[in-house]
RNA sequence: GGUCUCGUAGUUCAAUGGAUAGAAUAGGUGUUUCCUAAACACUAGAUCCAAGUUCGAUUCUUGGCGAGACCA
């Protein structure tokens, strides 16, 4: 049990002995003293004053001598400032949090909860490459899955490939138009980005056609529909639709090119997924519960034939679940496809990892869900980001603005290659090795970079000034960990690993180990949060305080053997926090860089 | 027009209603006969505006101003 937990439950205890009043622990306020104050841990006051009719002096006079009386091997003394408890903990409890965690490999871990959570994310179109904003989903939803496992879940990833429709018809018509018979291999294009050059092509003939018929002295909005490739592109979806067998073909060959592309993407990223859905094979599926919700009154239908939902009552309008043409719309197969999860999976939660834009639509299926009595309704939870900005504002691909996710990874471990090459400390290096740990800290660098900020709020990303090396990035974490390891590999006895060391902690030592113990508790805050950035946040923390230490404490040649085999212990313990942190947010560390 | 987000150093980000609002970066100044200087130390710099709630407000409420998203 961590440090807080056991001083809130303490001071409940001790709030209940003293005045017979029951308190929630996690109802106390529990911060870290600021360092101009003497003690470890900060107990707030004033929530209780009134409730327990005494004054915060009184308060804290009684609570802090109940709880060194009680726990005289956590607390050593406290301190009474303006309503403010400031405890001091024992030096001895920090000593053995060192000894009983120095060869515990699980460190961090939390117990399994017997909970399944799922976790959709990416979610691709097939019509063009990812990029940017893709990134952040990505990493975001590989990041909170693992977040997820470590904090006791069983975590099931799942991706949803939006593979049909109109969109992929304008690349399916404009590679019938201009393709000539090309492919990936006869262009030396990657699948996904030869099929998004097509999706342009459509847009510019598109826009050529609509120029001439409205020169030709048509109304705008009638020449949208009527400029023939669109005009193609709606009849190819018929087609698709009726399963005509050469546009099938096509689309599986296209849609073919596209899956190869991603799969290179994702395993350059590190994305995977425990189990991939395809809107082609899903879309279907919800239309059975249209009837079963006219039935229930839970949707209306109007004269045109056209099935809603009424949600006035709830704040919220009418929102269509069935067009007057019978065709089912993306909320019908959104509850459809929730509900086949749930059968297959059975899971207590399901997170839906998607940008802010689509906040309304997830309220509003959550809501008919509920409504529809449907068993995975309460489950669903959306996981809302921001979107990511350019200084200039918003990605516009009609502006040519959009980064592009593969050549912004290329980008990223050039400059990681080029700054090794000049720092020259690896030059002994095999050309494996070298790739191995330019995609680390290149790779390292963008997903710090984009893990590092509460999701929930949008983050902007300057290409020019690109991403930083220095300071609040993964390659500072990462660098820090190689420093570690490069100590630990000279230790020539391994008898640091099995000593219990006595004595007194000097101030950095202890500040360090403060930060070590709340490895747990942070992730736990994360998972709860749903949020990575707090998990970025804290091991950047700790390689901060480690590398202020590394610089005043020898570890090597310590004051004596004592002090070197605990700096050791304490070492080795940081680099694993930090390796088992980065590797929740999905960034490895090298053993040297 | 309606609903919902968001306004914090020059810039990018922190801060369950708590003590003198933290970092990073950019700027200025230092540190290498010493375990990796992708590091460390020092310095300077911010809560959009106006009311309200209270012991205390960046945080909660209301109204402005500004940015964005969604629904028509």
């Amino acid at each position: 049990m961590s440090v807080v937990v056991k001083i809130k439950e303490a001071a409940a205890s001790s709030i209940q002995a003293l005045y017979g009043v029951s308190l929630i622990p996690d109802q106390l306020q529990v911060n870290a003293t600021k360092p101009e104050f003497e003690g470890d841990y900060t107990v707030v006051l004033f929530a209780f004053v009134k409730q327990l009719k005494k004054s915060p002096d009184a308060l804290g006079q009684e609570i802090g001598t109940q709880l060194i009386n009680d726990y005289p091997q956590v607390f050593t003394s406290f301190n009474l400032i303006k309503g403010f408890l400031n405890l001091v903990v024992a030096n001895q409890f920090w000593l053995s949090f060192i000894d009983t965690q120095k060869n515990n490999d699980q460190f961090g871990i939390h117990a399994a909860t017997g909970k399944t959570v799922m976790v959709e994310y990416s979610s691709p179109n097939t019509n063009k490459p990812l990029h940017l904003g893709h990134l952040r989903n990505n990493f975001l939803g590989w990041s909170i899955a693992e977040i997820l496992k470590t904090n006791g879940n069983n975590v099931v990833k799942t991706c949803i490939v939006n593979d049909r429709g109109i969109h992929i018809c304008k690349s399916m018509i404009a590679w019938q138009i201009f393709g000539n018979g090309a492919t990936p291999q006869s262009s030396g294009v990657k699948g996904d980005h030869f099929v998004g050059d097509y999706y342009v092509k459509f847009n510019d003939a598109y826009k050529a056609e609509m120029a001439e018929l409205i020169a030709e002295g048509m109304d705008a909005t009638l020449a949208e529909k009527e400029a023939p490739i669109m005009k193609a592109t709606q009849a190819m979806l018929l087609d698709w639709e009726a399963g005509e067998p050469a546009v099938m073909e096509l689309w599986r060959i296209m849609n073919g090119w596209v899956y190869e592309g991603f799969a290179t993407t994702y395993k350059k990223i590190g994305s995977d997924f425990d189990k991939t859905y395809y809107e082609s094979n899903t879309y279907l599926l919800g239309k059975d519960l249209v009837a079963s919700g006219l039935e229930k009154k839970v949707f209306f239908q109007k004269e045109d034939s056209s099935v809603w939902i009424d949600l006035t009552g709830d704040g919220l309008d009418e929102k269509l679940v069935q067009r007057k043409d019978g065709t089912s719309v993306y909320m019908t197969q959104d509850i459809g496809l929730a509900v086949h999860k749930n059968e297959e999976f059975h899971a207590d939660q399901s997170i839906y990892v998607v940008g802010d834009e689509q906040n309304y639509h997830f309220k509003v299926l959550k809501l008919i869900c509920q409504k529809l009595g449907i068993p995975a309704a309460d489950g669903i939870d959306h996981l809302s980001y921001g979107m990511v900005e350019l200084p200039t504002g918003k990605m516009k691909s009609r502006e040519g603005t959009v980064v592009d996710a593969d050549d912004l990874v290329d980008d990223m471990i050039t400059i990681a290659k080029n700054k090794t090459e000049e720092l020259g400390k690896v030059n002994d290096f095999t050309t494996e090795e070298l790739t191995e740990l330019y995609d680390t800290i290149g790779l390292g660098a963008l997903k710090f970079f984009l893990l590092r900020v509460d999701p929930k709020k949008k983050m902007v990303f300057n290409p020019e000034e690109s991403i930083d090396f220095h300071g609040f990035t993964g390659p500072f974490v990462q660098y820090t960990h190689a420093r570690i390891k490069s100590i630990l590999r000279k230790q020539e006895n391994t008898q640091w690993q099995t000593t219990t060391v006595a004595g007194e902690l000097l101030p950095l030592e202890m500040a360090l180990t403060k930060q070590m113990e709340l490895f747990p508790d942070t992730i736990a805050d994360a998972a709860n949060e749903q949020d990575p950035s707090k998990i970025a946040i804290y091991i950047f923390e700790l390689a901060k305080i480690f590398n202020t230490f590394y610089n005043q404490l020898s570890i090597n040649n310590a004051e004596n053997e004592e002090k070197k085999l605990l700096r050791l212990q304490m070492a080795a313990l940081t680099a694993q926090i930090l390796q088992r942190g980065m590797a929740i947010l999905g960034i490895k560390v090298p053993e040297r860089m």
